[in-house]
Order: C-alpha cells, then sequence, then structure tokens
DNA sequence: AGCACGCCGACT
DNA sequence: GTCGGCGTGCTC
C-alpha cells in the first residue's frame, strides 16, 4: 500500500533535536500539503503539537518498521511559506552558521506569524462530594475549581507542582471530569493590528505632564509620543518608547490611552507620492557599465560584479536601469541597502521609476507593514523589493538579480543568531538561481575589493561625476601642533576659522565626530603613539578600574604607563569626548550661530531622525554635529564644510578593520561637503598625519589605501588571508563560564587540529550583561571549511558538559565587528 | 527544551 | 502504597 511521508524540521528546537522527522501525510491533506507548507505535528512523549516546515514529500512503499510514525496534524496554510530557492538555503545556512534549522526559518518569515499553541483543562459536572482516591487528583479538581473551573494546561500544572501530572490528568479525562481543549492563536492576521491613541483630551494630558502629574517615565514617554502622533501600533509604540505592553496597560486602566484594532491599509508607501519618472540618458561611463552588466545577466549564470564608483558617480542610476532590463527578462530583482539609508530617497527613486512594483522592507515598519509587504512579494505581485539585510530572504520566485549597494557596510553581517552574512547568503542565492549579484561602493571592502583584485570578482570602475561637480578640497590638520601652540579645545585654529566664515556667509557646516563615548585608547598627546598590543598590533583598550589595559583580541593585558613609552612625555591620555559636549563648545565659542545635534541620543522614535535632518537643511541651521548618521545619504547643497574633530578616535579602535573604517568614513564624510555649486571644503584633524588611511582619505585615493592596507592584512594573516571567528560563552557564574571557555579550548588542542589558533579566553569587551559574565575565545584558521567543522564541534561539545552550569554559547564567524 | 522513566529514600 | 527528588535519554 501507497504511503506518503514528509520530512519536517521544528520551530523552537535546540540544536540536540533539529533534524528532520518522517511524518505520514494523512490522505485527507495529500494535495493539501506542499514543501514549504507550515504544519502542526505531535511530538515528543506527549505528543505536545508543534509547529513545523514541510522541507520534502516523498510517497513511499515500505517504512522503517522500527520507528513508530505519527501523522502529521493540520496544514496551517493553503499555500507553502517557504519558497523553494530558501529551502535550498537551509542546509548551508544551518552548516556555516551553526545554528538551527527554526533559526533562519524565522529570518525568513515576516516576525509576528508563529503560532502559539493553546492546552486548557476544562473542568465537567462538578460534584464536591466525589473524592478520588488520588490525592493529587483532589488536588487538580480542586485548585481547577479555584479558578472559575478552566485554566491553560501548563499553569494549572506548576500550580499542582507535583510529579506525574500528565498521567492524573489522562486518569481524569478516562472518568469524564475533566476534558481537554486545544486552540492556536497567530499574532499577526492579515488585516488588523493593534494599536493605541489617546482616551483624554489633548489638552488635558498636556497639563498633566506639565504639572508633573504623571510620575513614571516610562508613561510620560508614551503620551508624549502620543501626542505627536494620533494613532500609534502598539508594537511601535513599545519600541520608540522603550516600554513592555505593562505600561500600556497601566495607561489604559487609569482612562490615558486606549487600545483599539487598526484596519490599515498597510502600505508604507501610500501617505507618499512620488512623480513618475523616465530612465535618464546613461553618461559614458554608465552606458558602458551597463553594457557589461547586461550581457552578465543575458548568460543567465551565476557571476559577481563591483563597481567601484565614486559618490555622485551614478551608480543608482545603473541600478535602476539594469532593474529594468532584468524586468524585461521576465524575472525579478533583489535591492539590498544599509538600514541606514534606507531613507525616502532610496525608497523614492525606486517608487518613481518602477511605481507598485515595488516593495520595501525594513526593521522600521511596523509588523503589520512587513506581514503586508512580505505577503504582497510572496503573491508575486511586485517585481522588485528593497530592503535592509533581511530582505536577502525575500519570498521572491523567479529572481534574476540581486544588487547589494554599499556593500561594505557592516550592517549587512547579523549581530543576533544567525549571525548570517547577507552578502554570503546573496551569494548562495544567486548561485542557486544562475544569476548576477552586483555589488556597489565607492569604497569597497578590503575582502570584497581582493576577489576582484584575483579576478573571481568582475571590476567595474566609475570614476566620474555626472554633473562635473569638483570634489572637494582636503585638507588635514596636525592637531599635535595646536597643543604645542597652546590649544587645547577640540577645535584647531584653522577649523574655528572656517567654521566662522560660513557663519557669515550663511553657508552651512558639518561637524562629525565618531560614535558617541567612544571605548577608551590610549595614546600621547605629545608625539600621537597609540599603545598596541605586541602580539596583534591592535590598540588597547584601557580598562578604568584596573587601570590596566587589554587586547580584547588576544588577551593580552598590561598596567598603563604613565609616561609615553615613545617619546617620554607624561602627557599620555585616554581619548573620548562626546557629541553633546561638542555642541555646547560650538554654542559657547560661536554665540551667534544657531546648532543641531544628530546621534543616538537625540533619535527618538520614527522618523525624528528625518526631521532633524530636515530641519537643519530647512531652517539653514549654522551647524550640524553628529555621528555616524550624518554621513551617508543626504544631499545638503549649502553645506559647504565639514569638519572631521578626531579622526583618530576611529583609527585605534581595538579592531583589524579600523583602517579600513577610518578610510572608508572620512572618504563619505566628505563626499557630505560642496554638493551643491559652489566648491565644498573638508578639515580633518588627526593626531596621525603620516597614517597611510588617514593621507588616502585626503588624496581620496582607494587603490592607494587598498594596496597599503592588503600588505598589513596578510603579514598578520588577517582576513581576507584568514577567517576569524569570536566565540562568546556567558552564565551566572563567572567562574564557571571561564572554566567551560578553557575547556573547550583545551579540549580542541588536545585533538591536535594543527590548522586552527585559538586565542583566550579573554574577557568581552561587555564583560557583563544581564548578570551574565561574558568570555571569549577568538579562532583563527586558513581554511573557513576547517573553521566551521571545529567550531562545529566545540558547539556539540558544550551541550553535554556544561548543562548544569547554564554556560550558554554563541559563535559569530568572520564578525564586522570585533568588539 | 520538555517530558517520561527508573531508581531511591521518606512518609502516611 | 504513594510521593518527591534527581539523573538519563529520546523525540519521527
Amino acid at each position: 500500500m501507497n504511503i506518503t511521508t514528509a520530512s519536517i524540521v521544528l520551530i523552537n528546537a535546540t540544536r540536540a533535536f533539529d533534524k528532520k522527522y518522517t511524518y505520514v501525510v494523512p490522505e485527507d491533506l495529500i494535495g493539501q500539503i506542499c514543501v514549504g507548507c507550515r504544519v502542526l505535528v505531535p511530538f515528543g512523549n506527549g505528543s505536545k503539537v508543534k509547529e513545523g516546515f514541510v522541507l520534502e514529500i516523498n510517497p513511499q512503499d515500505n517504512l522503517e518498521k522500527s520507528i513508530e510514525y505519527k501523522k502529521i496534524k493540520s496544514v496551517l496554510e493553503p499555500y507553502p511559506l517557504l519558497k523553494e530557492d530558501n529551502i535550498k538555503l537551509l542546509e548551508w545556512m544551518k552548516r556555516q552558521y551553526i545554528c538551527t534549522y527554526s533559526d533562519i526559518i524565522k529570518c525568513m518569515l515576516p516576525p509576528g506569524i508563529s503560532v502559539k499553541t493553546i492546552k486548557k483543562v476544562k473542568l465537567l459536572n462538578y460534584d464536591k462530594s466525589i473524592t478520588y482516591k488520588k490525592s493529587n487528583m483532589n488536588k487538580i479538581i480542586h485548585n481547577l475549581y479555584c479558578v472559575g473551573g478552566e485554566c491553560e494546561y501548563e499553569q494549572l500544572r506548576d500550580m499542582c507542582g507535583f510529579k506525574g501530572f500528565k498521567g492524573y490528568i489522562q486518569e481524569l479525562c478516562e472518568l469524564s471530569a475533566i476534558s481537554i481543549v486545544e486552540s492556536y492563536e497567530q499574532k499577526v492576521n492579515a488585516k488588523y493590528i493593534k494599536g493605541v491613541s489617546l482616551a483624554r483630551p489633548r489638552e488635558e494630558v498636556i497639563d498633566e505632564l506639565e504639572n508633573n502629574a504623571v510620575k513614571k517615565i516610562q508613561q510620560v514617554r508614551v503620551l508624549e509620543i502620543l501626542l505627536d502622533n494620533e494613532i500609534v501600533s502598539v508594537a511601535d509604540i513599545k519600541r520608540f518608547a522603550g516600554v513592555t505592553a505593562s505600561v500600556l496597560d497601566t495607561l489604559s486602566k487609569y482612562g490615558y490611552i486606549k487600545y483599539f484594532d487598526i484596519e490599515v491599509q498597510r502600505n508604507p508607501l501610500s501617505s507618499k507620492h512620488y512623480e513618475k519618472t523616465e530612465p535618464l540618458p546613461p553618461t559614458a561611463e554608465q552606458e558602458n557599465a551597463l553594457l557589461l552588466l547586461k550581457q552578465k545577466l543575458d548568460s543567465k549564470a551565476y557571476k559577481e560584479c563591483l563597481i567601484h564608483g565614486i559618490t555622485g558617480s551614478g551608480k543608482t542610476e545603473v541600478y535602476l536601469q539594469l532593474i529594468s532590463h532584468c524586468f524585461e527578462m521576465g524575472k525579478k530583482a533583489i535591492m539590498l541597502v544599509p538600514e541606514i539609508s534606507l531613507t525616502p530617497q532610496m525608497v523614492g527613486r525606486f517608487v518613481s521609476r518602477f511605481g507598485k512594483r515595488v516593495a520595501v522592507m525594513h526593521s522600521r515598519l511596523s509588523l503589520g507593514e512587513r506581514f503586508d509587504q512580505w505577503r504582497l512579494i510572496s503573491e508575486g505581485k511586485v517585481d522588485v523589493v528593497v530592503g535592509a539585510r533581511s530582505a536577502i530572504f525575500a519570498p521572491i520566485s523567479n529572481l534574476g538579480l540581486i544588487i547589494i549597494d554599499e556593500e561594505h557596510e557592516g550592517s549587512y553581517k547579523s549581530e543576533s543568531t544567525p549571525k548570517y552574512s547577507a552578502k554570503e547568503v546573496a551569494q548562495k542565492r544567486c548561485e542557486i538561481n544562475s544569476t548576477l549579484l552586483l555589488y556597489g561602493s565607492a569604497t569597497p571592502s578590503v575582502e570584497t575589493y581582493y576577489r576582484a583584485v584575483e579576478g573571481e570578482i568582475d571590476l567595474i570602475e566609475m570614476k566620474n561625476r555626472p554633473k562635473s561637480a569638483e570634489l572637494p578640497s582636503v585638507e588635514l590638520v596636525d592637531m599635535r601642533l595646536e597643543l604645542e601652540n597652546g590649544n587645547r579645545t577640540p577645535f584647531s585654529f584653522r577649523l574655528m576659522e572656517e567654521l566662522k566664515k560660513n557663519i557669515d556667509n550663511n553657508q552651512q557646516s558639518i561637524l562629525f565626530l565618531n560614535r558617541r563615548g567612544f571605548s577608551t585608547f590610549v595614546f600621547c598627546r605629545n608625539c600621537g603613539y597609540t599603545i598596541r598590543c605586541p602580539n596583534c598590533n591592535i590598540a588597547m583598550t584601557y580598562h578604568t578600574k584596573s587601570n590596566r589595559l587589554i587586547c580584547h583580541y588576544c588577551g593580552f593585558t598590561v598596567m598603563n604607563p604613565a609616561k609615553c613609552p615613545s617619546c617620554e612625555s607624561g602627557n599620555i591620555r585616554y581619548f573620548g569626548i562626546g557629541t553633546q559636549k561638542i555642541e555646547e563648545e560650538v554654542k559657547q565659542r560661536l554665540p551667534n550661530s544657531t546648532v543641531i545635534r544628530m546621534d543616538a541620543d537625540t533619535i527618538g522614535y520614527k522618523n525624528s531622525h528625518e526631521e532633524i535632518l530636515n530641519r537643519f537643511k530647512e531652517e539653514n541651521i549654522n551647524v550640524m554635529v553628529g555621528t555616524q548618521m550624518i554621513a551617508k545619504g543626504h544631499d545638503f547643497p549649502n553645506v559647504t564644510l565639514v569638519g572631521v574633530l578626531a579622526a583618530d578616535s576611529m583609527l585605534n579602535v581595538s579592531d583589524f578593520r579600523s583602517s579600513e573604517r577610518t578610510f572608508q568614513l572620512l572618504t563619505q564624510v566628505a563626499g557630505r561637503a560642496g554638493r551643491g555649486e559652489i566648491g565644498g571644503r573638508v578639515i580633518i584633524q588627526t593626531y596621525n598625519t603620516e597614517d597611510y588611511s588617514i593621507i588616502a582619505a585626503r588624496n581620496q585615493d582607494y587603490v592607494k589605501f587598498y594596496n597599503q592596507e592588503i600588505l598589513i592584512r596578510k603579514r598578520l594573516g588577517y582576513p581576507p588571508f584568514s577567517n576569524i571567528a569570536i566565540v562568546v560563552f556567558n552564565g551566572r557564574k563567572d567562574r564557571a563560564v571561564f572554566d567551560a571557555a578553557k575547556n573547550i579550548k583545551q579540549e580542541v588542542i588536545e585533538q591536535g587540529s594543527s590548522d586552527i589558533v585559538i586565542l583566550g579566553p579573554s574577557r568581552c569587551p561587555m564583560p557583563k550583561i544581564a548578570n551574565k559574565y561574558r568570555w571569549r575565545l577568538v579562532v583563527k584558521a586558513m581554511d573557513l571549511d576547517i573553521l566551521i567543522d571545529e567550531l562545529t564541534k566545540m558547539s556539540d561539545g558544550i551541550w553535554k558538559k556544561s548543562k548544569d552550569d547554564d554556560v550558554m554559547m554563541s559563535i559569530d564567524i568572520n564578525p564586522y565587528n570585533m568588539l
């Protein structure tokens, strides 16, 4: 007789039981079940209902006798949630990132669609006079009666707290004293999302806030947001106010806010209108690029290309026309952009050109919006997806092209499990679909450019700006000389001079500072010498508590020296000023100016990133002080001066990529100046006027930078000449965590793999998070496959060993940030 | 991860 | 005879 079986993987499995299980497809479900479908299956000793995904379907005539196969319980959707090419990614990703099927599947689906199974116990015909011979059975009945005759299974079990609960329940069921009811719940449904709005008049709420009648800061934040936005979804308000649902519940209880279901036409693009644009006539350079790229596209083979094009060389127009060509071939495209540059401008250009054929995917959309966009894509109603990292999994069939813009950006590497690289996934996906993968960047990552130099990737250079706009002039200011001349402020004389000039001429300036409160490295203000780890040549981090310097790479540590090892001056200090301080200084020194600040502190909730930039532009504010965020995207025609306050602060991060990042950031920041008709000036302040990355940035010479950087990478064996993984161990007991890391390292070494190097254990840069201590190992190998194999062994080892010590382990292979 | 099973000691 | 505690091993 013929039986159909399905290979199924479970959601929320741990690595220990994360494998394919074979289930029997019941006859009435044959035809409804297909590969990629989401199903409910009984699993484990209690046959608890679990959510699973069908990976294979095979008609079978002889089943393994020794295994007792169970039947699939039901199909959740009449269509597959996972498309075929995404399923093909599963096995590869599971191995590559040492994670579970479930981790990956969750990346591929919009958040909030996972089902919750609810199992309830109901009391039937309660009769006080009946007592059962087993006291636990009476306890169950009593407890159930006390909570009103109905209770969730787990809750009741915990309430009773004794062993063999399930057995007693079964017995009671057979006696018809109770019954069990199962139901399923899903967070996001197709049309409704939960929203909140003010339940009282605005004036009243404003009054109360002003009179400090609302004491809890969480509640104030929620109310403030609601004063500005009439209706906000629950998910958004939780995120942007940084509060939990209970704060909302309290507010609702006291009548400040009310919940309701909003039926939304959840189209994130609908609120804006975009003029339709036609393709621009390409410049000669664009024409050449397009010619080559179209050819690759036509060949219908897996190919990688890199456009190395300076800012303003018109890469986006090339992307747009290439995507058009892809459409003409009857295929669809994915366009990845860094989260940060997913501003309305970029989306706007796509929508203007392609209208309703565009879907967007990024984390700023609400749960409902994401679900809707995902559905549109899945149903084949759009032809191109513009999105951040996770859009690489967009459920597109008939994929013909993937473009990764700003390829060097770190946001393409995920920092939470699975710690995947969207670039690697894109390679795999393009390989599966035999199609073109195009990278674009003004400052390609060393790894990618290396592959281009080696001939693995085809390189396309774009060197001219179409409007023949001039590149800004870049000037270096040596801060050591400033100090000698008695200037102890963060601003050099030159920068001050130019700032004043700009204010007088009513032109705008941007002051750029690296990440606020940046990690503390020690350097000499006299000669610029930075203390580096003798093993790793990486700037060491200062720890106030112990007054020691630590290399976060290998764990090497020394006392903080009192004198500069190079010039013996005592003028040695740690570095780190914040944007807030700078804002104050500017106000103080230039009292007639207007200043605006932008960093993670001033970015509150939705759109305010946008609002600050718009204010800066429209109100013609003199100076903007900011971090990373201001480095990209926007064009400010009236900005003619960019000042980089401390170029060194990026250079001396404990990371082998610090030079690369310095160069990229400086180049990008410089690109902000002079986007209009007036020529721009860039002033870079530094203590390292001789550093190659800073000099190359001044000369805007990528290739020169690359040539020097690649030599250093080769000499020290950093990527692309090796693969590096960071393995973090965490747990409640400091000692146990350290021991686990040490033992695992020992074990791997004893097995004698000579092809890998393990450094550490050393404390993580953040040694304690949420009451858990953190230690880490750095594992290096030339060969990625060997590295993955060793890490997998480590990962499987820890489950057996540290069960009782609750030590957890997480692996990041080739992280973007070493910190 | 759950959850049952098996074994032991304790208590009615 | 029944209950709770704890270690072990399996889940189609």
